[in-house]
DNA sequence: GTGAGTAACTAAAGCGCTATAGTCAACGCT
DNA sequence: AGCGTTGACTATAGCGCTTTAGTTACTCAC
């Protein structure tokens, strides 16, 4: 086998020393109960040897796997535009190395599929910690998670405050931001193509949409359900349009669905921006691809995941933590697919 | 700690069953050593206290880390459209998670990092095999892995044969069946929006439109490389397009480049098909999102990664493997961006 | 100059599991 | 009857590391 490229352990390098394998360990993890000499002395034999630590030693003595877990459920036929987690991705990264610790990411296809994922980690002892995504209403996962005794936060706000530790933005106020600047250039019919209504940030959005729409005496702020797919994003888009009082504006749960909605608007001859202004509620390369470029709401995810990460962390150190992190709202980059609507 | 949820350990169960430790280990692992009988009721008593394995402490007896590693070396600002290795990590998971393993997926900035990683990840023992992904010309990697004795297979053909296990798709045969296509339809002047030219793949298909060009009497066949970007994607196209004997057909090597070179063709107001034939080397949601639709190769992506991990699996067996799977040459889809040129 | 206190260690147990070397009874064979 | 076998176990060591409970040698106070 391999294996018989046999790397030091933390005896050989006693024995280099002339000490005890304890001491080792209490120098190599800065612990008192040697003298600086000889913890240097170690170190030093530690590095010239290239010792590293046995994470699955380490981690039979009940430390810790050095991995958190992200789940993603989707349906592999309607993977989206995976940007905005690959970002996350990163940004968690940079964080997480810092603390030698990685990121397990796994896709599967349903909330079952990750529920069953995370009984599977627990009992193997394989992740320190949980990341929790696309939150919805009434979501299963959380007893789950507390009942297994798995730290975790939840990137989004949970329904009921203080279930979890949090990093969230304030997608009411995001919609807010949209219908403002809509408004502001005199559209009065504003609809929403949305993700699936069991997600929490979709129905936050759709409701902010719904009070805007009152406060304000606009004429309409449907919210379309959709399942993300850019095909239903398409077919949403094409019912609205069909309307007789069709909208002058349209806002999408998502970078890919408001493109498909651009290609429907282009397919029926309603020129974007003159008839219709659409406004992407993500960024990615694809809003910046098509043409017009579209106007959406930006943020800075790799931040984002960083401070996930940092959160995480923390409610590794101290199960009882219920931070809640509100981040700063996405803002909104005007592109060339919003305008002043014609007529 | 939460660690106090005391799950069941081997020890618990031969309490139970009144055996020995060592026999249950024998039971679960359906080594010889006790009676059927016995057997049938430790495995019982198992699944009632819903006993799982402990990992660490498997990997710590010297077995397997359960984990294959895969690293992606991106500069964070140019990340495409990861769909594609998206598809490939669900692929390999439906293979793995039959064998109880999972894929650690990082994102690293460069190959000095990548490389990094390797070494961290041998010495911590945290994998049991690696998959190389976008392999370059004289890959320094090659060497590393063998240094480091990690089962490893390429995706994609490394530079010398029977390198590395490694599973590939012909890239040379796939430019020709595009440059078939193109040819038949009286294209004369093809070009490639390449990517950069230490990459394997692109090398193989830049040489292969020099081939088909010369072989057939085109007259042209040059090839620009980039970065991958749409910045750069969209640059090369416009430098393309603003010749005096522009090409009639591009050809990409990334579905983001495509569009974003079909974005600056609308924009220098060059219609595509009828002026100009678009055709790119991946298949994705952009290619079916932007108008018209573009004209790709497209491949079984969960089926190549579903073939990566098998062969993984078998080279962590044996790890004298040098087997090397061809997978089906990608296939032409025929959409809107590629006719017959006008004049 | 004796006892308490402390710094700097060593010894040893233990994390959960695997693997090897026994042990012991039942069996078959000459 | 005595021998070697076999099957079904048990006992134990060990994987690499952490951690607790010692054990020294020293220092300091009175």
């Amino acid at each position: 086998m391999r294996d018989v490229g046999n790397r030091p352990t933390i005896a050989d390098i006693a024995k280099r020393v002339g000490v005890s394998p304890g001491a080792v360990s209490f120098a190599l993890n800065g612990r008192p109960g040697v003298s600086e000499q000889t913890r240097a002395r170690i170190l030093e034999v530690a590095r010239e040897m290239n010792w590293r630590p046995h994470r699955a030693a380490r981690a039979l003595g009940g430390a810790q796997a050095g991995v958190v877990g992200l789940v993603l459920a989707r349906d592999p036929r309607t993977l989206g535009s995976e940007q905005f987690y690959t970002q996350i991705l990163y940004g968690m990264q940079d964080v997480l190395s810092a603390h030698s610790s990685a990121v397990q990411m796994q896709l599967v296809r349903d909330t079952a599929a990750e529920i069953d994922l995370y009984r599977h980690w627990a009992s193997e002892h394989r992740v320190d910690g949980l990341v929790l995504v696309d939150l919805q209403l009434d979501d299963p996962r959380i007893a789950v998670v507390r009942e297994l005794g798995l730290p975790a936060v939840t990137l989004g706000l949970p329904g009921e405050p203080d279930q979890l530790p949090s990093v969230w933005a304030d997608d009411a106020e995001a919609m807010t931001t949209i219908v403002d600047y809509l408004a502001a250039l005199d559209h009065r019919r504003i609809a929403h193509v949305a993700g699936p209504p069991v997600y929490q940030h979709t129905a936050r959005r759709a409701a902010a949409l719904r009070a805007q729409v009152s406060e304000r005496g606009l004429h309409a702020g449907e919210s379309v359900p959709t399942d993300f797919s850019d095909a239903q994003g398409a077919a949403a888009t094409r019912a609205l349009l069909s309307r007789a009082d069709r909208p002058t504006a349209i806002v999408y749960d998502s970078d890919l669905m408001a493109a498909a909605g651009l290609g429907v608007a282009l397919e029926m001859g309603i020129e974007v921006p003159r008839q219709l202004s659409i406004v992407s509620f993500d960024d990615s390369v694809l809003t910046r691809i098509v043409h017009p470029a579209l106007t959406c709401l930006s943020r800075d995810t790799h931040a984002l995941g960083a401070q996930v990460a940092t959160t995480l962390l923390e409610a590794i150190a101290d199960a009882s933590s219920r931070v809640s992190v509100r981040t700063e709202t996405p803002r909104l980059v005007v592109r060339g697919s919003t305008a002043r609507p014609a007529g």
